[in-house]
DNA sequence: GTCTATAATAGGATAGAC
DNA sequence: GTCTATCCTATTATAGAC
């Protein structure tokens, strides 16, 4: 059995990296192909299922990269604000300031709504959970907590739609800096 | 010289309607037709550039359409938190309470950023000034008034993303009425 | 596991009748 | 101003050699 190029990790990488590029309409089997350096028929050696099984794959193994970078983080023994800290530094450091999109809002057309609803929706509720968490451990109450969850992704998501409408990285720095002062800040 | 079938600015309206559930690559010529009730061949006639112009008068019509709904309200002479809450209405009605994308985001990928950058970044641009105009007339200092305005159109769209994203239309009911309560309330 | 070659389709766009 | 018919290209996908 020949050995691969490439680990399929890899090569998962660098189609996460072409569609949060380009989204999912936009990054075509020759795009992918030129970004992994594999041809349109060796892509269908490792997705027999075609573009659709890559956006499915790809989905996965974004969950596993957030959940190494971003989300283990929160579950160290430091204090709260410290894994916040850790937490924002993974994010800044993951869509690299600014510069890159964000792969959930770039699959969130309605086209492809109907094929990756689930993971979607699966991803975000995840993500919110885990700042959920932080607060709750940092001692805010229950309806605050959520609160300052689902805030915490919404701004870092239009944060990203704003850098990529406007090519000004400034607006991610900023809402990262009022995030980590503002997060788990005691209820007003 | 026979009548159009339709207004021009019923056509675009439709076309902007296919673009914003789309996205631009995700919007076929098929998609365009069947939503105006044109054949391809009469969108050709109305947008001889084909699709990128249809895409650049969708952005202008865009323009157009938010100058008077939503902008329009800030210019009256009412006090400024009856102004903010007209604005919010009119973006509340605008995205049908989350349930419709923001045409800029789903234009704001890297293959059109080149085709619609200057358009794009002139419409974020143009919305974060009407907020930031509006802080200061409420009385908050310019830097403050400044990260508002930023802070107001990522929560935005962010909070679209969200409900794309989760089909939880709630977030963007709780990030408006938030943002009804925190824009222009005095800094601490 | 990777390739060349090729099929089959859908995409954007044009010509010209009415 | 709208249509039918057509063109060209890019796209997704498959078959089969190595």
């Amino acid at each position: 059995m020949p050995a691969a190029l490439m680990p399929k990790d890899e090569v998962l990488a660098r189609l996460l990296d072409t569609f949060r590029d380009l989204g999912y309409e936009g990054a075509s089997l020759s795009e992918l192909s030129a970004a992994t350096g594999l041809t349109r028929s060796s892509l269908y050696h490792y997705f027999p299922g075609g573009k659709e099984q890559m956006g499915q794959e790809v989905l996965a193994h974004l969950d596993r990269e957030l959940a190494e970078s971003v989300f283990k983080p929160l579950r160290s023994s430091e204090t709260p604000a410290r894994k916040l800290a850790a937490m924002i530094d993974a994010i800044d450091a993951f869509y690299e300031g600014g510069r890159k999109a964000c792969l959930l809002e770039r699959l969130c057309t309605a086209a492809d709504r109907g094929r990756f609803r689930q993971p979607l929706r699966q991803a975000f509720t995840a993500w919110m959970q885990g700042v959920e968490t932080l607060c709750l451990e940092a001692g805010l109450s229950s309806s605050v907590a959520r609160a300052r969850a689902e805030d915490f992704v919404v701004r870092v998501e239009g944060a990203l739609v704003l850098c990529a409408g406007t090519q000004d990285y400034g607006v991610f720095a900023r809402t990262l800096k009022d995030l980590r002062r503002s997060v788990l800040e005691r209820a007003g």
